[in-house]
Parts: structure tokens; sequence; C-alpha cells
RNA sequence: GCCGAAGUAGCCAAGAUGGUCACGGCACUGGUCUGAAAAACCUGGGAUGUUGGUUCGAGUCCAACCUUCGGCA
């Protein structure tokens, strides 16, 4: 067994039904590529309302006061991976984190070489836009001005590039992932008209099954700061909870977060050129490719 | 009905004494992407309530009308 199924696309295009409906009648067993459902506690936020009966990995892996990396994912992803196929079970990656899931398929991920410093970051971090792009310029040059308009004014990027030059010759790379895979790519999409309703009735739905509940739980153990809480879906009520909104305006907030992480999302997903498309609005499409997906796993050399 | 205040994009909102057809923020749009990625960053379109008037020139002054809010009745 080598093959791979991926499920991906934005938030609210069901994912997860698919990919549960194909584990049951194939036995797959489901790999999470979420960034945030990977921290313990993050619950009705994040919509961990999977269903029982079919495993699914890598999620509830941290803490919320913990900060996780797509390092660790795609290592962690690997070597379940590895433990399916061994198994002679399909792996079926389910997420939207478009990152994550690029760090299994594609081969430039070989490799996360450099690994992050605190230390650094913390003085870094404290440096405006201009000197950190200085920094940068005097150190690597060519990197520098390889960078595009967004990426140049980016602190983010522009703290790991020079993280990077600064500490790649003190670290170990680490072998790149010595199978190949056979990947069949299924990305689902819809137009924004039909998702962000979608979106709005889900948040509200999260709100009446008790996210704020859920929230006050989290606050009691954790700080604002905390990674698992900066994700916006809990970030959006910070305001809310000093009293400088009312909850209409942070239950709005929280619908608008979700809305433009759905338009990066598709615009992430538009770059898998050999993946299949399929727009949920027409149940046929789910059907047929459904069936696409079966005869791709009934394929020989599994 | 009277008095007062206000009317700038879907929402919030800047614009001293009239002078590059208008600052921003949110939303919406399209992107970027090698250890925070639902992050961070880049990009685009859209507006002066209506009708007249004064003026070389009005979002800015005047009038009427319309609408909204507050007060009085």
């Amino acid at each position: 067994m080598n093959k791979i199924l991926i499920i991906s696309g934005p938030t609210a295009t069901g994912k997860t039904d698919l990919a549960v409906k194909i584990a049951a009648t194939v036995g797959g067993e489901i790999i999470s590529a979420d960034s945030r459902q990977v921290y313990k506690g993050l619950d009705i936020g994040v919509g961990k309302d999977h269903p029982l009966g079919t495993p699914i990995h890598l999620i509830d892996v941290v803490d919320p006061s913990f900060r996780f990396s797509v390092a660790t994912y795609q290592a962690l992803a690997l070597q379940k991976i590895k433990d399916l196929h061994r198994q002679n079970i399909l792996p079926i990656v389910v997420g939207c984190s478009g990152l994550y899931i690029d760090s299994i398929i594609s081969q430039k991920y070989s490799n996360f070489g450099t690994n992050k410093n605190s230390l650094l970051r913390f003085f870094l971090e404290k440096l405006p836009t201009s000197v950190l792009k200085f920094l940068l310029s005097y150190l690597d040059k060519t990197t520098y001005q390889k960078l595009n308009n967004s990426d140049i004014n980016n602190p983010r990027r522009l703290v790991r590039k020079i993280e990077i030059k600064l500490l790649r010759n003190k670290t170990i790379n680490f072998p790149p992932p010595e199978e190949k895979f056979d990947i069949f790519h299924v990305t689902l999409t819809a137009p924004n008209a039909f998702l962000f309703p979608r979106i709005d009735k889900r948040v509200h739905k999260r709100i009446e099954i008790g996210h704020l509940q859920e929230l006050d739980t989290l606050l009691a153990k954790y700080k604002w700061t905390d990674p698992g809480l900066e994700v916006s879906c809990y970030h959006v009520f910070q305001d809310y909870y000093h009293h400088k909104i009312n909850l209409q305006k942070a239950i709005e907030l929280w619908k608008f977060a979700e809305h433009a992480d759905a338009r990066h999302q598709k615009t992430w997903f538009k770059q898998y050129h050999s993946a299949h498309v399929v727009d949920i609005t027409k149940a046929k499409n789910i059907r047929s490719i459904t069936k696409i997906i079966g005869q791709w796993y009934n394929e020989i050399n599994h």
C-alpha cells in the first residue's frame, strides 16, 4: 500500500462527511490536516464534531499553550501514514490547512532544516519591518532580492528568513520522505455566495451549542495570548470579554474571519492543477467523485 | 405641527477659514506562501441624500425638498 487520498478544500465544504463515507467503504482512516484541531480543548469553536466510528488522527495532539508548527505536523503525519500503510489501511488526509497538506505531498518541503529559535524571535519581533528588511538584505542579499511585494512587507516571514540565515549551519537536516506515494487529491469548492451563508449558519449553531462556555473553560486555564486562543474563533471574543464590543458584533467578526479564511483557503488550493476539483453545490459531482475514488483505490498495487 | 442636530461606498468614518472629483478602518475581491498558515502580508473596485443657487471653482456657503435622530407639543 502506498496510496494516500487527500481531501482538501475551504471550510464548510463537507470534507469530513465525504472522508468518513469513503473511509467506511474502503476501511480507511482519517488524518486531519487542520492547524487548529491539533489543540486539545478546542472543540466547538473549531468544529471537532466528528462522527464516532472512523478513527481520526492528529487531532488533540498538543496543549493550547503550546506553539505547534508545520514541521511537527509533517513528522507526525508521515509517521502515521507509514503506520497505516504497513497495516494496509488507506490514509485519508482531510483538512483545510494548505501548508500542512503541502508538507506531505510536495517535495519542496522535503526538510524543514532550521529549527525555530524562540530567543532570536523574541528580539527580532520587536523590530519594525523596515529594520527587518535592512537586516535581511544585509545578511542574505540573494534571498532578499527574490522576495515579492507581499513577502517583503511581512515581518513574520522576514524574521523566519533571518533565522534561517543565522542558524542554518547549526542544525541537522532530516532526510526527505523516502516513499513515493500514489496520491489522489480531491479538492472541494463552492461559490462564496453558497459558502458564506453556510458558514454563518454554522457559527450561530456553535454559539448555541456552547461555544462561549467552552471559551470560559479555556480561559480558566489559558491566557488570551496562548497559541490555542489566538485562533480566530476565540480571539474575536476578546474585546467582547473586555466589554469593548457587544456579543452581536463579536459574532459578526467571527463570521468575517471565517469568510476570509475560506477565501484564502480557496486561493491556496487553486495551485494544485492535478487535483480533482469538485463543486459541492451539485450532488451528482459528489457521487461521481466517490465512484472515481473507488476505482482508484481498487487499482492493483495496494 | 414646531424647534434643534445630522445626512460622505454595505457598515463605521476623516475632511479648519470653499481650491489636486475625497484620509482611514471593517466588509467584499483577487493574490503571496519552505517550522505561528484559520498566521502574517500584498492587491483591486466602490461614495459626497435630491434639486436648484452663489462662485472661475462646493462634500465644504445659501434655499427648497426628502430622510433619520433628539426635544417640545
